[in-house]
DNA sequence: GAAATAGTGTCTTTAAGACAGTATGTG
DNA sequence: CACATACTGTCTTAAAGACACTATTTC
């Protein structure tokens, strides 16, 4: 339950420190996956007000003993099942009146997940839903989600913005960091990470130059093996060389 | 009195939520300003415990009513008398135990300011210290602070991280927006918009290619007037076509 | 005129884009 | 065989780097 109040607890008092009126500390997720050349994020139904009944990102309040980092993997963790994924830290959300009930600053984070763990995340209560970037380049500002028929949902709180702001952040990083390989199993084939870099930039790149410019870069490395279950000439079969993860 | 607690509050109770047990939230602006050829911070020595005599950033807790951005053009206008400078959200910093009295997570900001303004700091009771970085291009860490004398400075809290974290962005940014004018006077020339980026980056750049660069980007216009007060061939002044500012 | 920096023109180098052509799988 | 996609080689183009040269100021 994601920016929900929580019953009161006993309140442990701080040392030399009275409790004032303070916001409410949350964190936000946005888990993006792309498949099929769309990209697609992870939301959840909320069961709570505000926003009952609306889809929402992975969120919830942090911890008092838990850092942000802790605070977003366990969200990870316990509303859509995932370990292991990219993390990374987006920007934070803070506008007065962003949720109704409360004033809550939103720490949000992104997250890439390669698209074959999107079946873990439907059994947790999640579902992927398309993204569609009504801006070009890092122009920024709210996506578009639209659900399995076409018509464009509307997302509770800021999330459209908050998933705006995460396709923004991973277009740029596209540019100077291979960030495309978190989306993909541990083989690909090159196709499928242009196809990649393609669905996150929302344009057609060239086929040669991508080529040279990942062969070059000293982030692959061939495994020697080559797809097969293609009815055409099967690719060679390529590994990311600095596999990272939080 | 920047993460300090205020006196409680006669607490007017929000509607349906009871208070719970929450962290501070914070902002603290790394202000940056080029000079000389060195890169140089802006600090307040703290008043009041924790920390207090060490130097920090310009920071304050966030009031209920007011946003994120808010908070930090009303810090930098109450701790450092400035207004009128390009500001952006840096990085939320919330690791327990950065503040040893209570959980605070602070939002950091970084602001740009022209060197000129530096003087009206020091009347609000700031200094501009020199930033070493110990890292280059965009690897990130905290950085060096360093006296008048050149002697390494302790900062409160992780303010050196913060600074560390703001540097990363500024050298990141650089390359594809043209963020540098922002330390510079209206007019400059493009000798002095070099200086700005070198003394950034930490690297020389080529500069018949920087020159290039910029006179073909569209930002800058010439204004047909020239420095004068130097002892050699004056160069041409310019303009930033789209000066900006929060 | 000497010294210093501003500014110009041009050659070289490098990376991206374009495109023809070959290679290797399926049906 | 046709066909689809993988891969290679080379030409063109655009930007960066290198460098020689000219221009304009102060002393």
């Amino acid at each position: 339950m994601p920016h929900d109040a929580q019953v009161p607890t006993p309140g442990r008092r701080q040392r030399g420190v009275s409790r004032i009126e303070r916001p409410g500390v949350a964190v936000d997720v946005a888990v993006l996956t792309a498949k099929g050349g769309t990209l697609r994020a992870l939301l959840v139904t909320r069961t709570t007000k505000p926003y009952k009944g609306q889809l929402a990102l992975a969120g919830g309040l942090i911890r008092l003993d838990e850092s942000l980092d802790a605070a977003a993997l366990r969200v990870l963790s316990t509303k859509a099942g995932l370990q292991h994924v990219y993390l990374e830290q987006l920007y934070t959300f803070g506008r007065p009146g962003r949720d109704p009930r409360m004033r809550v600053i939103a720490v949000a984070y992104v997250a890439l997940v390669h698209s074959g763990l999107a079946e873990a995340c439907r059994a947790a209560g999640a579902c992927w839903l398309r993204v569609r970037v009504p801006w070009q380049g890092e122009v920024g500002g709210p996506v578009d989600i639209l659900d399995d028929d076409g018509r464009k949902v509307q997302l509770a709180f800021d999330h459209a913005d908050v998933l705006g702001m995460a396709v923004k952040r991973i277009r740029g990083k596209l540019n100077y960091t291979p960030i495309g390989f978190q989306l993909l199993a541990e083989q690909f084939t090159l196709r499928e990470l242009q196809d990649v870099h393609e669905t996150i930039l929302g344009v057609d790149v060239n086929k040669d130059s991508f080529r040279r410019r990942m062969l070059t870069s000293g982030d692959l490395e061939a495994t020697g093996e080559r797809e097969n279950d293609v009815d055409h000439r099967p690719a060679e079969l390529y590994r990311f060389t600095r596999r990272s993860a939080i």
